[in-house]
DNA sequence: CATTACTTTCAGGAATTACTGAAAACTCCG
DNA sequence: CGGAGTTTTCAGTAATTCCTGAAAGTAATG
């Protein structure tokens, strides 16, 4: 349990600063502080540690926990003896990221791409129309193919996703004596 | 007479998709309907074309697409012999993605991880201090880490950028070889 | 099966954000 | 300069979202 209500200053920056991201993200300030909080705590935390030290409602709280619950972000468990339940985050910070990545898919990518394809379905009957759906399916492929290359680069290294890249430059390096090699001209023609 | 219903009903149907994952991300809805609709638009759009088919009113327009301007996602126009100012956004959707990729950095990437370098410059005093800071320095190495990659990988191909995903799995089949020749533990040795 | 310890729900007030019309401010031209 | 055409600002209101306390729900325990 931390502290009574003060928190240390680097902190309180930290859990604030993550506030204010989160409304910048369609996250809530309370939940990107929650977050926060929990993602640098030591311990796992209860919904009265969390209550207390961001001095919101415990009601709230409660709220703000259900939210990263179903965005998988925090995990939970129970201590013996208590009936509490605590929440804490993963270790490694490549999960986190990781989980963010395949649940934003899930919620807006995939949805979007599903639009799309409705919509190219559709014969056009305009000009107008048939540029439209022109401009849908360049968005459409745009989104396909860094979906597509995203998972592509997951599945290398499936233990440890994308902690590939962890090799730092090697990726780049190995780039670019692919593109040399290619001869300057990677781009393909717009074939799909 | 009620208002001109100019949109055919999947470009509506687009155009409202945008306003609603607008909203999920800190965009407003109206902003993102106004994007959608620049963006399927075959002809750059005035002010007035926009208030008029999405029936917004003309001030919230303008507020919009001075947001959007701001995100350098929309090119301002003139036609000869006419005052008002037009829009359009660019051809290649592939640039609308690495202008928002490099705005989305400077206004969100840039300032966190200078409040996480600043807070990793103070001492702590106590072991959960301690222990935040540590949280806070593999957030701030992970997101400089994504950064410096994603960088790299635009600087390979500037003139069309990322286009080089365009190779489709070329790049995978590269880096699988890769992670074969590295005996597949391509992961650096991770202190913690 | 009553009590206790905890969590969740939810109606409604508080706070924030979005949108509007009217007015001001440009800007181009005669 | 004056004024027509256009964009921007802004104060106020509308709409939405957030947050809370009270109440209801749930589950372990004696």
């Amino acid at each position: 349990m931390p502290t009574k209500n003060r928190l240390p200053p680097v902190s309180r920056q930290f859990v604030s600063h993550f506030g204010e991201m989160g409304s910048r993200w369609g996250i809530n300030r309370t939940v990107g502080q929650i977050y926060a909080l929990i993602f640098i705590s030591q311990r796992a935390l209860n919904a009265d540690d969390i209550a207390e030290a961001l001095e919101f409602s415990r009601s709230n709280v409660s709220m703000g926990l259900k939210e990263l619950q179903s965005w998988r972000l925090v995990r939970l468990t129970h201590r013996p003896g208590d009936r509490r339940e605590y929440f804490d985050a993963p270790a490694d910070v490549w999960d986190i990221f990781r989980v963010l990545a395949e649940e934003r898919r899930r919620r807006e990518v995939e949805p979007t791409l599903s639009m799309l394809r409705m919509a190219l379905l559709e014969t056009p009957s305009t000009d107008a129309e048939r540029h439209a759906q022109e401009r849908m399916r360049q968005m459409h492929d745009l989104i396909d193919r860094l979906m597509t290359w995203f998972d592509d680069v997951q599945k290398l290294a499936p233990e440890t996703a994308l902690q590939l890249m962890g090799m730092g430059t090697t990726v780049t390096r190995v780039l670019q004596f692919k593109d040399r090699v290619a001869g300057r001209t990677p781009a393909p023609a717009k074939e799909r």
